[in-house]
DNA sequence: TTGAAAGCGCTAACAA
DNA sequence: TTGTTAGCGCTTTCAA
């Protein structure tokens, strides 16, 4: 291995000179810094982490938490992963995995052994066991998705009331009277996630001002599933003619069963998807939908963790505004 | 921060004692490994992960590759990633989440900066540049996909070639003798992704063996891609009555478009998928499917990894044995 | 603009 | 069974 002592010996320098070229912290004569330099890339040098995170106690490294589960949004999961790994490098930063396995105790283990600089939680619940550690600490935190009381925290997350505002908004506009909102599967309401909660209230506020009656059911994202909430739907509801869909696997179930029973998208029902991008291009019909902006999400949250790690940023909560692209799934409502 | 050195203190022992009392690697009494245990407890110490890297040589952080592109098989990707994580903690290693932007550098920056002690990596292409780093380096690696020549590394994998078989021997038991293949995307092919390969390497083979004609379409997961790619398959071959599709996204495109030409399943065509069980059973027909073992890949692939960190293990492919589950989308094929 | 040197917190010989 | 101590490779203060 080669270690910084031997770099300095080669180009005939002090060890702490360059560490300084490494660092940058203190201005380095021209000469000096081209040998530096050459003598580094001539011998392959790295740093050594542990050496490095032991010495100046940053260990360049952001803790990820991802949540255990992967019965819900995968894909979005992985992009907004990708997104945090690939951005932190650009910054200088690694990315360690965690999963949600260990619960509280990994944000304490973190911590304790310095493993990493800050964190970020993904699939933050409303009540989140993690967040009075979150509170206490010190280390830099960011969360993606938004807790009931995000006091003290930093968040980033999809405004996903004023989704919710949008999707109705579109649909009213259309004519659309009655709405139904296929959700996501039931345990995701009983563990009170945020954005799925936040959505319908978003749904319903709107909804309530335009005087659009509203009917929400959560839905496993099989056929089956899909099927009996649509038959309930239409028995409880049979003017229902909008339909908003948050939950990826109900989509296409739902736009086969509406197909077979007859009823044409949009001429006589409208759906639309608040989904990532890919799904509502590649769906049997282009979806109307609403974006999860999944890189973006994760850009953010590292650009908000590096500014904290460089004293910068401040706790504050970072709502991206929604966007409802049209596409071929909805379109003029019932005639008066 | 508490360090070991104030946990010594606390308990009255000296720091060696405390390190031991972790590590196990000399034998302590009873009545001192209670005391420092209590005191660890007590102070809620965890020990300094740089310091303990610099000291020891060994991070306890596993490197884990992945591709940047998430045009393919993402919840399998992230199936796998999460395996990874837990798995590598339930052997006290930490993962060190990598994409595929870095290429081969990351390879070198991994090795020269001690950051992990060994790396896996996923998505390998069957002529991957970082195999030769890989090689060289003595840092254990372990790869999830098997690329052309594999001497000298150690790699887990579903055994595609016996997937690919399988598919036809279940196909031709029930009588289908002229059979399509819809497979990934064009690019996947291009760029000479072992799996896809691999799997047509088997299904022609056997095919041959049993006298089963065999057509093999590349395509894009949409509809409109699909539709196009199934018109030309009936027009070549109009007496197709097999398939076998790899891609995920393009099965619930094929189901519907299926339907709608009027082909019933499994009456008129059978379809057997390669893909996750989630897939095959979310799908509107559960699928006869050969399942992608996304958790016991990364499973397995962490612990041949650990056993090499320990000096166990060997270079080995280790091929996962594919399991086909019959359910409703085959059947017997045309009466003779 | 550069160098010398004192740690950072831990591990693992070496001693006892 | 336990203690003492010399580093691991780097950062950063202090000095020049």
């Amino acid at each position: 291995m080669v270690t910084l002592a031997e770099v300095a010996h080669h180009a005939g320098v002090s060890a702490s000179t360059v560490s300084y070229v490494l660092s940058g912290k203190r201005s380095i004569s021209a000469s000096t810094k081209d040998r530096v330099e050459q003598s580094i890339r001539e011998l392959g040098y790295h740093p050594n982490a542990g050496a490095r995170a032991l010495a100046s106690s940053r260990s360049n490294i952001i803790a990820l938490m991802v949540p255990l589960r992967t019965d819900m949004y995968v894909p979005v999961m992985m992009e907004i992963a990708i997104a945090v790994a690939t951005t932190a490098r650009t910054h200088g930063y690694d990315v360690l995995l965690l999963t949600g396995e260990e619960g509280p105790e990994a944000v304490r283990r973190i911590e304790g052994s310095a493993l990493a600089d800050a964190m970020i939680l993904m699939d933050v619940e409303l009540d989140d066991e993690r967040l009075p550690l979150i509170r206490e600490t010190d280390r830099p935190a960011v969360l993606i998705g938004l807790p009931a009381d995000p006091t003290g925290l930093t968040c980033v997350d999809l405004d996903f009331v004023a989704t919710g505002a949008q999707c109705v908004d579109h649909l009213f506009e259309l004519g659309h009277r009655e709405i139904a909102v296929i959700g996501e599967a039931p345990a995701v309401y009983e563990r009170h996630t945020g954005f799925a909660e936040r959505t319908l209230d978003g749904l319903r506020a709107r909804a309530r001002e335009h005087g659009v009656r509203v009917l929400h059911r959560p839905c496993e994202g099989t056929y089956d599933a899909l099927a009996a909430t649509l038959a309930r739907i239409f028995d409880e509801r049979p003017g229902t003619t909008g339909f908003v869909v948050q939950n990826e696997s109900a989509v296409e179930p739902l736009l086969s069963l509406l197909r077979r029973q007859g009823r044409a998208i949009p001429e006589d029902v409208s759906v639309i998807a608040i989904c990532p991008d890919q799904v509502a291009t590649q769906a049997s019909v282009r979806l109307t939908s609403v974006a999860i902006p999944a890189q973006e999400m994760g850009r953010q949250a590292v650009e908000q963790v590096v500014a904290k790690l460089r004293g910068q940023g401040a706790d504050e909560v970072a709502l991206l505004v929604p966007e409802l692209t049209v596409r071929a799934s909805s379109g003029p409502g019932p005639a008066k």
